[in-house]
DNA sequence: TGTGGTTATGTCAAAAATGACATATACTGC
DNA sequence: GCAGTATATGTCATTTTTGACATAACCACA
């Protein structure tokens, strides 16, 4: 994990440190937001491959567009619940699901 | 899914049916729940493995013993992000997590 | 330039999940 | 029986996440 992906997040939104601290981000909790971006990669790669559009998506997964559009871009304020939901909605297989877990870093492509 | 399986489901406190209907439940629903229950299995064994108490392990990850109670019982309103911050908390590594996702149908052991 | 299809961003009331606490149960060894 | 330790269950105020909506931006193709 270097200085340079850590910036990565913050630009992103994540929130990276607690209050006063200024790089503090535990270690599960990198793990935990690098695989909900390693997730959220494969959804749009799964998307595409059906090519569904986030509308037809939402509508599938009983959501909105713009909430879609918000778990791709990786907002921070999702949970891993919606990703996941939302690989299942676009036809992703649970082996797709393993795969994206066992990839290590892809950050923003 | 059979519909020993949905019942069992339901007994757990899952909600399987919207209102009125009786056994629905999504494909997509039944997935997630499928991989909560997966995920759920391999924190116990985690925990167990590195002989952590519910305490220790709520210690760890800054939350409470009766929540960690919640998420190995698989409780409903538990959400995946927990419980994946669980499983780090508990050591789990990504490839033990990867192995959680693979495996198909354990359901309550 | 506009029209149509797509994706991005911002906001917010409603719903869901959270940590914390109390308390109950289960299992030891005494 | 009674401690001690671990886990389970119930409740609740606060925080987080949600779907929905509006609207902006982007990208063709005419």
């Amino acid at each position: 994990m270097n200085k340079a992906k850590l910036q990565k997040l913050q630009a992103a939104g994540w929130k990276v440190g607690g209050a006063s601290d200024f790089l503090k981000l535990s270690d599960e909790e990198i793990m935990l937001v690098e695989l909900k971006l390693s997730l959220t990669s494969a959804l749009k790669q799964a998307r595409a491959k059906r090519r569904l559009s986030q509308v037809d998506l939402a509508q599938r997964m009983g959501s909105s567009q713009s909430r879609v559009a918000k778990i791709e871009a990786g907002d921070p304020a999702v949970s891993l619940d919606l990703i996941v939901r939302a690989l299942f909605a676009a036809g992703a297989t649970r082996q797709e699901l393993q795969r994206a877990f066992g990839f290590k870093e892809k950050m923003a492509a």
